[in-house]
RNA sequence: GCGCCCGUAGCUCAGUUGGAUAGAGCAUCUGCCUUCUAAGCAGAGGGUCGCCCGUUCGAACCGGGCCGGGCGCGCCA
């Protein structure tokens, strides 16, 4: 509703410009010159148009944006805008501020208990298809917190998307084949060794995590030959036992975090498939291959990427990029128009090779976006707690929802932009869990639930809105209005960032409400106008918190 | 050396096609429960937006140069 105010303020202020200076080269974009005031006094929307022309037409801005006002004031009911602005300011150095009537914000809080869990629903996304890749871990051990905020953001973002009209899939890339997981092996092999008392040397590499002696010791249980000399230590057979074992680790870790995936693709699938080795021939075909120093090369530099890649090695294995081609042209051959890969920092420098790639493959280089999600530094007692996957020393996914739960952990992990680093202070969020941003919320969702369970209403929208004029109720009933227009947001910068500040205010404005203003009082029709306010602030709460997937609790 | 991200209040961070007096949370201090949930609210203090130039009516934001922090630059994954 707001949001489509603001759209026709927006068309209103270029065909106005249009009318009064015919002649002007200025190209408005339209909305592009208005924007929501962060001082009200500025009116419910401002628009600097007049300062951006002012200079074309060598005419004082304030000159400019009074003659836009006459116009706008004359022309009011043609262009739509009599019935919901009730004033036009100018102001210096030349902003025109529109001030909404009381209609809008009436008409705001019917289409929200109207559309209830629709409300901020739109065609945004015309059901394209999009896909969205994320955590997509080694299966070489659980889960850390840097995957742990990737999977935050990758779910949070997959409903957004998905409640604003685009067909999503989410999937996990599960990469079971290479070095790492040879190295799985060997560490597990090593620790079977050990613990049947002939340890060896551990590889200098491999991973040093006590879950690789509880694999050891799963594998001896199930497979029961006693004497060493009669296993087969085919390294191999130790791989896939341990990723396996893992991916299932991973996977209860997912579920625990509330993170569901639609779809799980192993690399040793496409492998299998021999996409991998087509997508060399693939390349070679359309002429972005040549051959050096024996290796196969992918002249990644036609496309913008720095350097040119190694394809094939010289000992006729493929590089990690191999694969990840073949699957990325597995992934639009499934038909998604956009495919959305979240990534940890230390793969940023894999970008420029992929977007080469997913070029040479005849699609566009936006046909691919990278989302790279800063690490999360994890604090304990103060201090931060190092991390590595190699030496076993790190806090795991699991770890951290079994001491502070999924509804904390998945908000923390959102409570910064993704490209800025996250301090997750562990104790912090546990103990004083009393002043925590995620029970804030909640906790405006609690009290209305309450006020609205003790008032035994159940019917709404048939209050006079028009009762509610307190700035505290229309501050509130505007913020409702701007719920749309922040999960674009979201996607627009492809982070659930906004929505996570967005509920912050929003909890913080009903707040401010209920301690200056009574709900149920002695007014009768007043308080109907408030329970359908209250009302109206639960349900954009609620859908919020659901986008996020963090609970929503009655009563706390 | 090259590339990417970052530098804003004591701390953690918002501020995104340049806009009006730069904001929030935490921490500190002061008030508010006989009234719908005090997991709350009100108020106070706290700033050279890393530094210097430039672009213009206007710069935290754009450009250039420094300083500082993180990450990446492999026929590893």
């Amino acid at each position: 509703m707001i949001r489509d105010l603001k759209a026709s303020i927006g068309q209103a202020l270029d065909d106005t410009l249009k009318q009064i200076f015919p002649d002007l080269n200025f190209n408005p974009q339209t909305q592009s010159n208005i924007e929501i005031p962060n001082d009200k006094t500025h009116g419910d929307l401002a628009s600097n148009l007049a300062l951006k022309v002012c200079k074309e037409l060598k005419k004082s801005p304030v000159e400019i944006a009074h003659q836009i006002r006459t116009y706008l004031n004359n022309n009011s009911s043609k262009l739509g805008l009599s019935e919901y602005i009730h004033k036009i300011e100018v102001e210096p150095p030349g902003f025109i501020n529109f001030f909404f009537s009381h209609k809008i914000l009436g008409e705001t809080i019917i289409e929200i208990l109207t559309k209830k869990d629709n409300f901020g629903k739109n065609d945004l996304g015309k059901s394209k298809k999009v896909q969205i890749e994320f955590v997509s871990a080694n299966p070489t051990g659980p889960l850390s917190v840097a995957h742990a905020r990737q999977a935050a953001v990758g779910d949070s973002l997959a409903n957004i998307m998905e409640f604003l009209g685009f067909k999503v899939t989410r999937e996990f890339y599960i990469n079971d084949e290479g070095n790492q997981i040879r190295i799985l092996g060997l560490s597990i092999a090593s620790r079977y060794k050990e613990l049947l008392g002939q340890p060896e040397e551990f590889p200098s590499d491999g991973y040093k995590g006590s879950y690789i002696y509880d694999l050891a010791k799963e594998m001896i249980e199930s497979s029961k030959p006693k004497k060493i000399e009669e296993i087969d230590f085919n390294i191999d057979l130790f791989s896939e036992f341990g990723a396996s074992r893992i991916l299932k680790i991973i996977k209860k870790e997912l579920e625990d975090f509330k993170v569901k995936f639609d779809v799980w693709t192993p690399q040793s699938q496409l492998s299998k498939k021999g996409e991998v080795k087509q997508i060399v021939e693939f390349l070679r075909k359309k002429g972005f291959i040549y051959d050096k120093d024996g290796a196969v090369w992918f002249r990644s530099t036609d496309f913008g990427d720095d350097k040119d890649r190694v394809l094939v090695k010289s000992d006729g294995t493929f590089t990690y990029l191999t694969p990840d081609i073949a699957y990325h042209q597995d992934k639009f051959k499934r038909g998604f128009e956009w495919v959305i890969n979240i990534w940890g920092p230390d793969h940023h420098g894999y970008i420029g090779r992929l977007k080469a790639a997913v070029q040479a493959l005849g699609r566009k280089k936006d046909d691919l976006s990278v989302i790279i999600v800063q690490l999360a530094t994890l604090f304990k007692d103060g201090s931060p707690v190092p991390m590595s996957t190699r030496a076993g020393q790190y806090v795991t996914l699991q770890e951290v929802l079994d001491e502070i739960g999924p509804d904390v952990s998945r908000f923390f992990f959102l409570m910064r932009r993704v490209d800025s680093h996250l301090d997750f202070d562990l104790s912090l969020a546990k103990k004083e869990s009393s002043e925590n941003p995620v029970y804030y919320i909640q906790y405006a969702h609690a009290r209305i639930a309450s006020i609205i369970k003790k008032s035994g209403k159940v019917d709404f929208k048939k209050a006079d809105i028009s009762l509610l004029h307190e700035p505290e109720e229309l501050d509130l009933v505007k913020l409702l209005g701007q719920f749309p227009q922040e999960l674009e947001a979201c996607v627009k910068m492809l982070d659930p960032y906004n929505l996570v500040s967005y509920l912050q205010q929003l909890a913080g404005l009903f707040h401010k409400f209920y301690d200056t203003h009574k709900v149920i009082n002695e007014n009768h029709k007043l308080m109907l106008a408030r329970l359908d306010l209250v009302e109206g602030t639960r349900l954009v709460l609620a859908n919020g918190l659901k986008l996020l997937n963090v609970s929503i609790p009655e009563k706390m």
